[in-house]
RNA sequence: GGGCGCUUAGCUCAGUUGGGAGAGCAACGGCCUUACAAGCCGUGGGUCACAAGUUCAAGCCUUGUAGCGCCCA
C-alpha cells in the first residue's frame, strides 16, 4: 500500500489501548504525577472544533509526560449544564406535547436522567476518534454522588463563614428560562433604540423636569428622579417632588454624584427595581422598589390599563399614553449596550428578587496573590492582566438558578420562625431554632458554574482525603480557551485557593480559538462550521491533531484551511513512506546492529545530531507550551533532513557500494532515527506512529509507554564534513536546474578544492554526490585553467565545473553567474559597512566580529571565483 | 470610555537572550529517479504598517500615529 489510510487503523489501535487500560495510571508507580482533569463539557455537547484543539492539546502532553515516565492522569468528565440541558430535554418532551410543568420536578428530572444516560456520552465517544487518552475509569459528571457531596460541603462551609447569604438584589433575569443568571451568562450586544424625553412636572406646579430614558416602560416604577449634584442646572430641585405621569405617584428629586450630567437632559429617572445602577442609588437613598413585571415580563397590576402586555409592546404604550397626556418631549435615536440571555438570546431582564449569593472578594484578593506570588502562572502571562482586571471588579455571584435540573440549594425554611438552615444532611426535618417541623427546602438549585469550580478536586473525591487527593492533587496544569477564562479557571482557581488551600494547578495555558478560513467566528447561524468529524474521515484524527498543534500559536486565534490539513495528512503519508522503506530494506539485509556496534560515516553522524537537535527543540517547546514549534521542528526534521536527505544519501551505502561496514551502520541509524522519530511524534499524531512501531522489528508492546527521546544542548556535534558534501550537492543541482539539464541526463563535473578532508570524502562517498546530483564522473583538480563549456559553482572552500560543453548556452549561464555575484555583493555590502565602523568593532562581542569576518572573505572568495567564471564564459 | 492583541513574501502565518528575514500554500521551470505524484529537483518573490527615539547594531526595545480585531464597562 502506497498511501496511509487511517480508518481502521485509528479504530484498531484505540480499541486497543483501551482495552488494555493504557490510559490509566500505574498508581503503584513511586514515580511523580502528571495531573490534567479536563475542563468539563457539557454533558449536552456534541463535539466541535474548539473542543477538539483543547483536547488535542491536553493529549499532547499527556501523551509526552506518560512517555517520561510520569505516573500521568488525564481525567475525563462532564458538567450537567443546567439550562442547556433542560432547555434540550424541554424542547425533546415538547415534541411529544409534554409540558415540564404538567410532569412536575421529580418526574421531569428522572426524563433529563433517561436522557443523560442515552445521549450524555455522546462527546466521549466522540474525543476517543481524537485518540484522546483519558483514564476513561475515572470519568466524573458533576451531579455524581461524590462530586455532589462535594457541592453540599462547599455550600455549607461558605454559607457557615459568612461568605454565602440569601438576599434580595438585582439580578439579571431570564424571562424565558424564568431563571436567575449570573453576570457572565449575559452577552451585551449594542442594539439602536431611541432615547426617550418624558416631563415630570413638579409637585409645586412651578415648572417641570425631563429626563432622557432607553426604557420608558420603567417609569412606571419610577420612586425617583435624580441629579448630580453638581449640576448647577438643576440645584434648586433637589428635594423637592415631581409627580410621576401616568401613575401620578409623588416622588422626590435626589441629588446623586452617579448621575453623568452629558447624558441626556442631566436628570434620570429611579427605577430600583429594573435598574441595577438606579438599584444601588435607591439603597443609598433609601427610596423604595417597585416591581412592574411579572416573571415573564409583562406589566403586573402596578398598573392595571396596561396589564399584561410583554414590555416591548408596553414601551410603545406608554410612550402613547405620554403622548396623549402631553409629558412625551421627544425621541432620539439612540444606540446602547442590551443584555441577552446567553443560551435562548431573550432580552435580560434586570429584576430585583431573593436569590443567594457568594461574596468573592476575599477569594479573588487570594487568587490574585496566587498569581502574584507565581504560585500560579498564566501561559501567555498577558492573560494574567486579564484575570486582575476582573478579579478586582468581581461583584458577588448569584448563585440560584430557578431550574429543576441542578444541585438543589440544601437549605431549608423554617415556616413558623423563618429562621434558614443550611445542612449537608440529606432531609432536615427539625427547625434548629425553633424545633417546628414545618419546614420547607429551597426549590432553587445551584449555578452549574458553582460544581464546575470544584472540578479539580471534587473528582479526586474531595473533601475525603483520598489516595487520588494525595497522588494527582494539585493538578499539573489547565488547558483551556481563553474565552473561557472567567468561567472556569477563574472559579476554579478561587474555590480551590478557599477549600483546599492550595492553588489547583500551578500552570494554566489559554489557547486561542478556532476559525474559519476568513477568520469568522464559527457558528451554526453563519454556517461555517467544521466538524472535526468530518476532517478526521476525510484526513484522518492524526492530520487533524498535527495541524491543530501546529497552529497553535500563543495569544492568537486560528484560522483552519483545509489547504493546511492536506499538507499535513501529506506528512504522515510521508512517514508511513519511509517506514515502507526502511522495511524493505530490513527484509533484505535482516535486522538493523545496534547503534552502539557500528561505525557510523559522516552522514550517519549528521542524522544523529539532526535528531538530537529535533529531540532537544521538541522537549523545550512542549515544556513552554510552545505547540506550533514543537510540531514544526518535528516536521522539518523528520521531510527535509530525514527524508529529503538521509534517505536518499545512504541508499547507496544499502545497497552495498560502500562496503558492508557502511551497509550496517546506515541500516541501523537508519531504524534507529526512524524508530526514535516515530516517539517523537507519537504525542501529536498517535494512531499512526503506533501502527508503524509496531511494524519495527524488536519494538515493545506499544509506543504509548515507549520512553520520550532525551537528549541536552551539549551532547549536539557539528557534522561540518557532511554539511560541505550536501552544499556540493546542492551547487551542482542548482547549476542543473538553472540550465535545464534534464535529471535523466548524468553530467561529468570536476572539483576544484585543496581542501583535504572535503577531497577524500569525495572520493569515498563519490557514489552518494553522483546519486544525488545526477553526475556520471567526479574528477578533482587543485586548480583549472581552460574552462570552455564549463559552468562553474562556489562553495565554501571548493569549486564545482560542470561539463556542458555540449550544450552551453553562454547567456544563459552568464546571467546565473551575474545573479549569483549580486546576491552575493549585496551581503558582502552589508558586512563591509559593518565593518569599517570603528564603534561597531569597539563595542560588539568578539564572536560576532569574527564571524563577520570569516563570512566576508568567504563572500570575497566565492565573489572573485565567480568573476573569474564568468570572464572564462565570455571568452569562448 | 478602560484593557489587550494584531499589521513580516500573492495568501495564511512563524520569528523569547537585539547581531542570518523564514515556513506552508500559491506561482514559475523541470521530472513517473525502483519509499512516497498525498511525491522529487530547481527558481522567483519582502523599505518586516508609518514616524521618531535608544543602540555599534532594531522585525525584535521605547514613544507616538494610522488601520483591523477581541475583551470588559
Amino acid at each position: 500500500m502506497n498511501n496511509y489510510l487511517p480508518q481502521e487503523i485509528e479504530k484498531k489501535w484505540y480499541e486497543r489501548w483501551e482495552s488494555e487500560k493504557r490510559f490509566s495510571p500505574d498508581t503503584q508507580k513511586a514515580d511523580q504525577s502528571y495531573t490534567i482533569v479536563i475542563p468539563p463539557p457539557n454533558v449536552t455537547g456534541s463535539l466541535h472544533i474548539g473542543h477538539a484543539l483543547v483536547n488535542t492539546l491536553q493529549d499532547v502532553l499527556i501523551r509526552w509526560k506518560r512517555m517520561q515516565g510520569f505516573k500521568t492522569l488525564w481525567l475525563p468528565g462532564t458538567d450537567h449544564a443546567g439550562i442547556a440541558t433542560q432547555m434540550v430535554v424541554e424542547r425533546e418532551l415538547r415534541k411529544k406535547g409534554i409540558e415540564r410543568e404538567e410532569l412536575g420536578q421529580e418526574k421531569f428530572v428522572e426524563e433529563i436522567w433517561k436522557w443523560k444516560e442515552q445521549s450524555g456520552s455522546t462527546i466521549f465517544k466522540q474525543l476517543r476518534r481524537l485518540g484522546a487518552s483519558c483514564d476513561w475509569d475515572r470519568e466524573r459528571f458533576t451531579l455524581d454522588d461524590g462530586l455532589s457531596k462535594a457541592v453540599k460541603k462547599s455550600f455549607v462551609d461558605l454559607y457557615n463563614e459568612g461568605l454565602i447569604y440569601r438576599g434580595e438584589y438585582i439580578i439579571n433575569w431570564c424571562p424565558h428560562d424564568k431563571t436567575a443568571l449570573s453576570d457572565l451568562e449575559v452577552d451585551h450586544e449594542d442594539k439602536e433604540g431611541y432615547l426617550t424625553y418624558i416631563a415630570y412636572p413638579l409637585e409645586n406646579g412651578d415648572g417641570e423636569i425631563v429626563v432622557a430614558t432607553t426604557r420608558p416602560e420603567t417609569m412606571l416604577g419610577d420612586t425617583a428622579v435624580a441629579v448630580n449634584p453638581n449640576d448647577s442646572r438643576f440645584n434648586q430641585y433637589i428635594g423637592q417632588n415631581v409627580r410621576l405621569p401616568l401613575v401620578n405617584r409623588i416622588i422626590p428629586v435626589i441629588a446623586d454624584e452617579f448621575v453623568e450630567t452629558e447624558f441626556g437632559t442631566g436628570a434620570v429617572k429611579v427605577t430600583p427595581a429594573h435598574d441595577p445602577n438606579d438599584f444601588q442609588m435607591g439603597q443609598r437613598h433609601k427610596l423604595p422598589s417597585v416591581n412592574i413585571f411579572t416573571e415573564t415580563a409583562e406589566i403586573n397590576d402596578v398598573y392595571p390599563p396596561l396589564q399584561g402586555l410583554d414590555r416591548f409592546e408596553a414601551r410603545k404604550q406608554v410612550v402613547e399614553l405620554l403622548k396623549k397626556e402631553g409629558f412625551f418631549r421627544k425621541a432620539d435615536k439612540h444606540s446602547h449596550s442590551v443584555g441577552q440571555c446567553q443560551r435562548c438570546k431573550t432580552v435580560v431582564e434586570p429584576r430585583l428578587s431573593t436569590q443567594w449569593f457568594c461574596n468573592m472578594g476575599d477569594m479573588a484578593r487570594a487568587s490574585i496573590q496566587a498569581v502574584e506570588d507565581g504560585r500560579l502562572r498564566f501561559v501567555p502571562e498577558s492573560q494574567a492582566k486579564v484575570f486582575y482586571e476582573w478579579l478586582n471588579n468581581i461583584q458577588d455571584w448569584c448563585l440560584s438558578r430557578q431550574l429543576w435540573w441542578g444541585h438543589r440549594i440544601p437549605a431549608w425554611y423554617c415556616d413558623d420562625c423563618g429562621h434558614i438552615i443550611v445542612s449537608e444532611e440529606q432531609d432536615v426535618t427539625t427547625c434548629t431554632k425553633c424545633q417546628s417541623k414545618n419546614l420547607t427546602q429551597e426549590t432553587d438549585v445551584l449555578d452549574t458554574w458553582f460544581s464546575s469550580g470544584l472540578f479539580p478536586f471534587s473528582t479526586m473525591g474531595w473533601p475525603e482525603k483520598t489516595l487520588d487527593m494525595e497522588d494527582f492533587y494539585p493538578n499539573s496544569t489547565l488547558i483551556t480557551g481563553y474565552d473561557i477564562l472567567f468561567f472556569w479557571v477563574a472559579r476554579m482557581i478561587m474555590m480551590g485557593i478557599k477549600l483546599t488551600g492550595e492553588v489547583p494547578f500551578p500552570e494554566v495555558f489559554l489557547h486561542g480559538l478556532v476559525r474559519d478560513e476568513n477568520g469568522e467566528k464559527m457558528s451554526k447561524t453563519r454556517g461555517n462550521v467544521i466538524d472535526p468529524l468530518d476532517i478526521v474521515e476525510k484526513f484522518g484524527a492524526d492530520a487533524m491533531r498535527f495541524t491543530l498543534t501546529s497552529l497553535t500559536v500563543m495569544g492568537r486565534d486560528i484560522k483552519l484551511p483545509e489547504k493546511i490539513i492536506e499538507g499535513n495528512r501529506n506528512f504522515i503519508n510521508k512517514i508511513w513512506n519511509a517506514t515502507r522503506f526502511t522495511l524493505s530494506h530490513i527484509e533484505r539485509l535482516g535486522e538493523p546492529l545496534p547503534p552502539e556496534s557500528i561505525e557510523p560515516g559522516i552522514f550517519d553522524r549528521w542524522i544523529l545530531n539532526r535528531l538530537k537537535r529535533a529531540v532537544v527543540d521538541m522537549n523545550r517547546y512542549l515544556t513552554d507550551y510552545r505547540f506550533n514549534e514543537a510540531a514544526k521542528s518535528a516536521y522539518a526534521f523528520v521531510w527535509h533532513e530525514f527524508c529529503d536527505w538521509y534517505l536518499e544519501i545512504i541508499k547507496p551505502m544499502l545497497f552495498g557500494k560502500l562496503g558492508d561496514a557502511s551497509q550496517a551502520a546506515a541500516l541501523s541509524v537508519l531504524f534507529h532515527v526512524l524508530e526514535q522519530s516515530l516517539r517523537l511524534l507519537h504525542p501529536i499524531m498517535p494512531f499512526v506512529t503506533e501502527e508503524l512501531w509496531q511494524t519495527l522489528p524488536g519494538t515493545g508492546e506499544t509506543i504509548m509507554l515507549s520512553s520520550f527521546p532525551e537528549a541536552s544542548e551539549s551532547d549536539i556535534e557539528k557534522a561540518a564534513e557532511a554539511e560541505q558534501l550536501i552544499e556540493l550537492i546542492n551547487v551542482v543541482r542548482n547549476i542543473r536546474g538553472e540550465n535545464n539539464i534534464k535529471p535523466n541526463r548524468k553530467i561529468d563535473i570536476i572539483c576544484v578544492s585543496n581542501h583535504k578532508a572535503l577531497n577524500k570524502n569525495i572520493l569515498v562517498y563519490q557514489d552518494i554526490v553522483q546519486a544525488l546530483a545526477g553526475i556520471q564522473k567526479i574528477e578533482l583538480k587543485e586548480y583549472i585553467i581552460k574552462k570552455e563549456g564549463l559552468a562553474g559553482g562556489v562553495g565554501s572552500g571548493f569549486e564545482v565545473f560542470v561539463d556542458m560543453s555540449e550544450s552551453i548556452d553562454v547567456a544563459q549561464e552568464t546571467n546565473r553567474l551575474e545573479k549569483e555575484k549580486t546576491k552575493l555583493q549585496s551581503k558582502q555590502a552589508q558586512i563591509q559597512k559593518k565593518l569599517n565602523n570603528k564603534e561597531f568593532l569597539s563595542k560588539a562581542p568578539t564572536n560576532v566580529i569574527d564571524k563577520n569576518r570569516v563570512e566576508l572573505s568567504e563572500i570575497e572568495t566565492k565573489i572573485e571565483k565567480i568573476d573569474k567564471n564568468i570572464k572564462a564564459i565570455k571568452d569562448i
